[in-house]
DNA sequence: TATAGTAATTGTACATTAGACAAGAACTAA
DNA sequence: TTAGTTCTTGTCTAATGTACAATTACTATA
């Protein structure tokens, strides 16, 4: 494609650098790539496309697109997701930008990466725009996917190890009474560690975010467990005081 | 200016999204801005250039400049830094990609942050290329800046004090040989608190990775201090069991 | 109705770490 | 010899982490 070879064509020695016009530089694109990842019941999901168009058509994909020329890059994660599966109303945080030279095939483009967190069943993604397919991937059977998404999805499982503990993303993911089991599982699932029970909810039980409520579980075959909130606003004065919660 | 009429030109509604062509997204640019960090004792300052050329000649501003069409982001990274102020050998970080609409007056422009920490007495930058002048910046006077480089700066202030733990940057900016204090001396600056001498040392004893040696310092007039020099390979299996190093 | 099964909850005992602070050591300069 | 300085080590207490056991509250089934 006519693109890929003016690429080919610019690559000039470095002492010639005075001579690249500066309309030459203006000649890339940048896109963004989302990495939603769903949780349920102790399993991690990623939520990808089947692409529909080229390049990589009927690959699998991270939901993700070029950025309009006049989009801001938050803005256009945003946009992209919800072109290509219908969601809205996700929070997505940056984590890494990747650019590769040929990482695209039809042309210079970079791309930024975005994750967030949700529960699975709280979102129903429907594929629209050139989106073929959206699927429920579980992190641990990825199939090949288009241009370098795999490292793009590697990076970001990491980086969702960092942010959990960090970011109150699990408030996505927990109904909104929950279970102090229900909320140990989720770091469980996510750090890929186990945490003893007991020691686990005494630690929990000195933030005061998590309020305990005068319920309990209904119809379990066992003791029914207490059921807890989260307050938004008091884990905000926690934080704004310097707080990190840790494991 | 040419570029930036076309950008406004091409703010059109979502619903024409499949009437732009595909060459309008390759109409962009993207750069690389450097966050050199100096330390020297108990301060911390920032490398920046005076700008010789258009837009915002004459400003002070991070090194940084536009990535080449054929060339990875990192390595661009690590060649603007040398353009710009002659320094080599130095490790940078991607930490953030900043990408508002009308951040660069060309045209649409993103900007990927890097940043490095070096002992300011190791290095000698030299401006080049259309740098005008290179000088260190007490972090806490800083002028009025081209482009957002405030507010990259700003990010990768905050980002510099969660790498200095995490990562062993500081490595860079002791000598050879030093001493707990001047060790200790590095993550009060960055990290802007202090720590009880004692209490701080007898963490520090716990890290096998400083390794004591049978020398002390010369001609201080106080009790001489021992010295210790960092072993990296040691550094690295810890990093590899998991191992996270905190204050 | 009694019992077994299951997971929640609480508690206990010990080890490790954190934090505040003091005492002594090793140097130089006067 | 003494004063000044900072390094180094130690001590004590409080807080936290860890392993594991005992008890509780429910359901399902014999």
């Amino acid at each position: 494609m006519a693109i890929s070879k003016k690429i080919s064509k610019a690559r000039i020695e470095q002492d010639d650098i005075y001579s690249i016009p500066i309309d030459e530089f203006f000649k890339s694109a940048f896109s963004v790539d989302c990495v939603i990842f769903g949780y349920h019941e102790r399993e991690l999901k990623v939520l990808l496309i089947q692409r529909g168009t080229d390049p990589f058509q009927d690959y699998w994909a991270l939901p993700g697109d070029l950025v309009y020329p006049y989009e801001d890059l938050d803005d256009s994660a945003k946009r992209v997701l919800n072109d290509l599966t219908s969601l809205s109303d996700v929070a997505m945080r940056q984590v890494h930008t990747f650019g590769k030279v040929n990482r695209h095939p039809l042309g210079r483009v970079i791309t930024v990466g975005y994750i967030a967190l949700v529960e699975l069943m709280d979102i129903n993604p429907l594929p629209s725009k050139w989106a073929k397919q959206t699927k429920w991937h579980s992190i641990k059977r990825i199939p090949k996917l288009a241009f370098d998404h795999k490292e793009i999805l590697n990076e970001s499982v990491r980086a969702l190890k960092d942010i959990i503990v960090a970011e109150p993303l699990w408030s996505k993911v927990l109904p909104e009474k929950f279970t102090l089991t229900e909320f140990q599982a989720i770091f469980e699932t996510i750090l890929q560690r186990e945490f003893d029970k007991g020691n686990f909810r005494k630690k929990i039980n000195g933030l005061k975010f998590l309020i305990r409520l005068d319920e309990s579980q209904q119809n379990v075959r066992h003791r029914p467990s207490n059921l807890y909130r989260f307050d938004a606003k008091l884990f905000k004065q926690y934080r704004d005081k310097g707080f990190v919660f840790e494991f």
